[in-house]
DNA sequence: AAACTTACCTGACTAAAGTCAGGAAAAATA
DNA sequence: TATTTTTCCTGACTTTAGTCAGGTAAGTTT
């Protein structure tokens, strides 16, 4: 008979464990404990505060010490003194540490790309897997300030020109759009927010200072991945506290009426429609709200 | 920056890392060792041999012995004889396993349910699921006999029809076409094959026994979620197979060419197109192969 | 300045997981 | 029938992971 929903997630965790102890086994082929392993992954190229790193991989603080120690003896960390406290400790890798980082890194990335090489479609595999780690990972998305010219940033809002092109029955041509420029959306006269999911970006959202008595809400966007986890609300609520606390009163914004779920949004999260308040000509659909 | 295939798949594996400890978190729950849990697990409802247990966790023998006698020792299984072979051993729950087993299995159940419940697409959620699992484990997918008219079966078929019916500009109605009893799919006439993805049906295909000096094959259908991973080949190969132990020297079958992807595979494994031997409505394809 | 808190260390444990050698009984093979 | 192989057990380990109770030095708060 076909599987029924609970018993398809059951599967999929089989596979996905017995592909992670697949994983567990090739590393412990380096000849350290898992432990010592995770350790060093935690660390990294950049060095970590021996705190931080405890606090990522929950682990006693006698256990970390002795891990800690072993990776010093095996020559691959060296753990020195923090200048600005001196209670605290950061530990850096080694020449050889950076050599051992670097042949784990290479254990996963290879697994990885092997699974990407043998796979017909990579594309539908990865959106799956992004799909998977968002719903998985829901409450671990974090929304951070951006400039609006950052990379990250500049990924956002290509995903949400793309996006805009093939719902908008006219397409959208970000030249042709009001130009909000990058000054508008940046400390102090506004702000960009991302929302990352364990590093990936998948929302974003610009507030747009201007000289009319209102700042302007733009491209909010969240990925397809991670939608319907409840983003957008909070990529909202936290740039409206943001405006708040700016001492803004007012906010606009302008949507199209081919984004059905977007002007649904906003009216639950009580805007107000009124008329157009701008000539730009993608949008059909204005609105505000007193914060 | 937008993320890199690899560091999609490495984000993928982080978050579903964690997702499975806390599943093991709340396995310790029990007050047992993850360990015997894992043991009490595999042996199941319908009870199993040792020597398969072992297999399949991978344990030494001293540690499965004493994991198992400490399973005894709580009453929750039994390990008997086997009657046939008395060098093996059996182990099966007792009524209080029974029940044991069942809290864990609620656990991971609930689990599950948890996470359907809190995705606001679950059907898009388990597709993702299945085509990864498929991924995965594409070599752990077995073919077996089936009858038929079992329910799983029925289900591939029912999966086939669905998808004749949204590709072929026609349509289809199975009832229309040329009906294949499933008595000429079964032995001693015929076969009829389903490939298991860990318990996922996800493909199948039909020998169907004739009075015409030919043997036919039917039905061949790979579910969306395994396909690119040579499944319709393996099913192919392994029909062609027993049709050659059967002592059948010519195969037919026809098919569409709205179905592209059908007739290359037809091709590449030497079969010969030829003319129309049938009067069904829906092929425009035929093809012939001796084995 | 005293009292508290934080960050880290050490020593002394325990529990769980895993390894290895040896051995008995049963079955398969020569 | 003799030999080899398979299946499982026991005892004696080691390694890894994790916990807990001090203790010290450096910051922070009162």
């Amino acid at each position: 008979m076909p599987l029924n929903p609970v018993s398809r997630i059951r599967r999929f965790n089989r596979a996905v464990t017995t592909e992670t102890g697949v994983l567990d086994q090739s590393f412990l082929g380096r000849g350290r404990p898992l432990g010592a392993a995770r350790v060093l992954n935690a660390i990294g190229p950049a060095g970590r505060a021996v705190s931080d790193i405890r606090a990522f991989l929950d682990l006693d603080t006698g256990l970390l010490s002795r891990l800690l120690r072993s990776l010093e003896d095996e020559g691959l960390i060296d753990v020195a003194e923090d200048r600005k406290d001196k209670r605290r400790r950061f530990a850096v890798l080694t020449p050889e540490g950076h050599r051992e980082y670097e042949a784990y890194e290479a254990l996963s990335n290879d697994r990885a790309q092997a699974l990407l090489d043998r796979h017909p479609h990579p594309e539908q595999l990865l959106a799956a897997m992004d799909l998977i780690a968002s719903a998985l990972g829901r409450d671990r998305i974090e929304i951070v300030e951006m400039d609006p010219d950052s990379p990250t940033a500049f990924h956002c809002l290509e995903s949400y020109y793309a996006e805009l092109a093939t719902r908008l029955s006219a397409g959208y041509d970000p030249a042709k759009a009001a130009r909000a420029g990058s000054e508008d959306m940046r400390p102090p006269r506004g702000q960009f927010l991302v929302a990352l999911s364990d590093g990936l970006p998948s929302g974003c959202v610009g507030l747009k200072g201007t000289d009319k008595g209102y700042a302007e809400i733009k491209r909010l966007w969240v990925a397809p991945s991670a939608r319907g986890l409840g983003l957008a609300k909070r990529l909202m609520s936290e740039v409206e506290n943001h405006a708040r606390e700016m001492g803004i009163t007012t906010l606009r914004l302008d949507t199209n009426s081919a984004l059905p779920e977007a002007a649904g949004l906003y009216q639950r999260l009580e805007w107000s429609e009124i008329d157009r308040f701008n000539d730009d000509p993608y949008p059909d659909l204005f609105f505000e709200k007193r914060v």
